[in-house]
DNA sequence: AGAATTAATTGATTTAGATCAAACCCATTT
DNA sequence: AAATGGGTTTGATCTAAATCAATTAATTCT
């Protein structure tokens, strides 16, 4: 839609032309074009809509949820710049997920039979596509959504410093995080009710772990609340390095 | 190890050699080797090493755990034949997982630096690829092992269906299943307690949903196993078809 | 700006499944 | 055949987080 180029992306050292030269790059971006401004609530591509491209967010943030057969929704991930979507797809022939706008959105759109052509041709382009799919699928494997023996604590401190490292391998410096997703997303997201994202989030707060003003959240004590991830029964009155860790 | 063959082999068609022609498929035997037998017990790749191989199930299973920072034990999934194993472990260069068999195991083995050369060369080949990870990456996100809203009976009726179907999937008629795991296996990998999985086997065998003999499990009745799947609140006394869904 | 609507918080109660504790059942080994 | 030791089952109790029920704070709309 738009002019549009890797070589002078910010995010293309984590994204699709890291590995390849110069060249190659310039091959890449032949395929790839940047979308018009979407905006909080736009749907980039809608479950069950027959699969055509891969999307990289160049900015903003945006959600993926789907339906199941009952009817209920599930919120499966967060895409931050740099990151992309629809690789699932491939298989299936249809997209899996809705992938919505949760704020100002720009994205990089390319059609993936044109990548798995340009990929044959350009071996470093396959070996980081192979290496994006193998990178999200550990991660999916390694680090789900949640642990079933995860208490809502270790969820949601998860969640919170999760995001945080995502946010400053991307070249962000502030312990401040805009959370543009509502807390029945996260809660949605992490397996929770809304109720006990509230009472955690004020819980953190009380224990000098994060600061709350609505959507925006200041990570107060980033040591502590890496600690939460781990530790399993975390007493409200102990601080987390008094406890002993307890291997199964 | 061994000479190999995936034209003679009866998951070809479920396997990499899947869209390949017979000139392709005899370029793909020359870099996959079958390995010895392996046994019960025997590790055939430990979490950390490093990423050299690809594996596919030729008979057998086997299951994939790991353990975390905090020294818990995670069984990730269970291999059934023509399943890969490894792709996870290209971005890491590491393997995440451990995989061992559960009984007499038979594997195909490959190199993936091998296999990633001969995708340039064998376009049909490198979208097989692409396909078999994306395949994975898709039921990982749309069905991880466990759904944080899904009840304990919810979670074992779908292993138990996931099971038959992936067996059916293979050529396999019968309605037996046998489990060559513990149940603390079964329990660890949908995040239960051992004492849950043998109350719930108890009561589907009570409703007449399955019959067990230790570890060998027939099915009597798939129709009332998958709707147990479904139904939230499965109440001891009705039957599943009585229960109105509940969408939330 | 004020009304209407939706999101978030707070408190009381309930419950599914964990944990604790003990018995039992197989398969080996001696 | 008795003994050892996992794996499995069964029962009693406990608890983290859900649900239910209001209330309060933010947005959005007119």
């Amino acid at each position: 839609m738009y002019d549009h180029s890797c070589s002078n992306c910010a995010m293309s050292e984590i994204c699709l032309p890291l590995g390849l030269d110069k060249a190659d790059i310039g091959r890449l971006e032949k395929i790839v074009t940047t979308s018009a401004v979407r905006h909080t609530g736009d749907n980039i591509v809608r479950q069950g809509d027959a699969f055509q491209n891969v999307y990289a967010v160049k900015s903003g943030m945006t959600k993926s949820y789907r339906f199941d057969d009952a009817g209920t929704e599930y919120i499966h991930s967060f895409h931050l710049p740099g990151e992309l979507f629809g690789l699932d797809a491939i298989y299936a022939k249809r997209y899996g997920f809705t992938v919505e706008a949760l704020d100002t959105v720009v994205l990089c759109e390319m059609n993936f039979e044109e990548l798995q052509v340009l990929c044959s041709h350009v071996p470093s382009l396959q070996r980081q596509v192979f290496n994006l799919l193998s990178r999200d699928l550990y991660n999916s494997h390694v680090n789900p959504i949640e642990h079933f023996d995860q208490t809502a604590e270790q969820k949601l401190s998860g969640f919170l410093h999760n995001l945080l490292s995502r946010f400053h391998a991307r070249g962000h410096v502030s312990m401040e995080l805009h959370l543009p997703m509502s807390r029945r997303d996260i809660a949605n997201h992490l397996g929770l009710a809304p109720e006990t994202i509230s009472r955690l989030l004020k819980r953190f707060q009380q224990q000098n772990v994060i600061d709350i003003k609505n959507r925006l959240v200041t990570i107060v004590d980033q040591v502590k609340l890496e600690s939460m991830v781990h530790c399993h029964a975390l007493e409200a009155s102990i601080t987390p390095s008094e406890i002993t860790r307890s291997v199964k």
